[in-house]
DNA sequence: ATGAAGATCAGA
DNA sequence: CTGATCTTCATC
């Protein structure tokens, strides 16, 4: 496994979000998933990011170091993650879905209501369900994984032609194409829209 | 101090 | 399509 460098993260969501699909995702127990589905909130530039007036005490970490995670909580008992980019700008690359890789037997205790594997991790609020993450993870450092998490690269490389659409589930800057996924794994990804 | 909205999910 | 569930933040 190959460690993926804060420098990759230094740079804007856009271009992060494509370039971390086929990376893992992994946990401090040895759950883990390749990431399949990306979208970049960008800042003060999109309405539609939690930085977009600013940084906030939820949205703190979105304005801290590229390479860190930023998690919240959503609509009264979901967890979402994401990896914070650029410089301070307010970016991050939520992960929306993961190929679970390792880790199955605990990822189906966390999440006792799945019949089949492919509903592991298929959506943002899944993932983080099957691998545990949630508010102690929040600012945790994904290049030295020093909370259990973290992100590597098992040499896979980026899908030369990720799908590409727009996001999934927000009200406002809906007219941006800031989605990428695997096409190549239907039955992983989350919805296709 | 208040309330509306929310980067979702599961089940009918 | 709807209900669940509760935090966050802008506004009053």
């Amino acid at each position: 496994m190959k460690q993926v460098p804060r420098s990759f993260y230094r740079r804007d969501a856009r271009l992060v979000a494509p370039e971390l699909l086929n990376k893992i995702l992994l946990a401090s127990d040895g759950r883990a998933g390749r990431i399949v589905e990306t979208e970049a909130y960008c800042g003060r530039e999109d309405a539609a990011a939690h930085s977009f007036r600013g940084p906030t005490p939820r949205s703190a970490a979105m304005f801290g170091p590229p390479g860190h995670l930023y998690v919240y909580f959503t609509y009264g008992m979901h967890w979402c993650c994401n990896a914070v980019c650029g410089e301070g700008e307010g970016h991050a690359v939520l992960i929306r879905a993961l190929e679970p890789l390792a880790g199955l037997d605990t990822m189906r205790a966390r999440r006792p209501r799945v019949r089949g594997d492919r509903d592991l991790c298929n959506g943002p609020g899944k993932l983080t369900q099957a691998l545990g993450i949630g508010k102690a993870h929040d600012g945790a450092d994904l290049v030295k994984g020093n909370r259990g998490v973290r992100i590597v690269s098992d040499g896979t490389p980026p899908p030369r032609d990720p799908a590409v659409s727009a996001r999934v589930g927000i009200s406002k800057a809906m007219e941006y194409p800031w989605r990428w996924f695997v096409d190549a794994h239907p039955q992983v990804s989350g919805r296709r829209r």
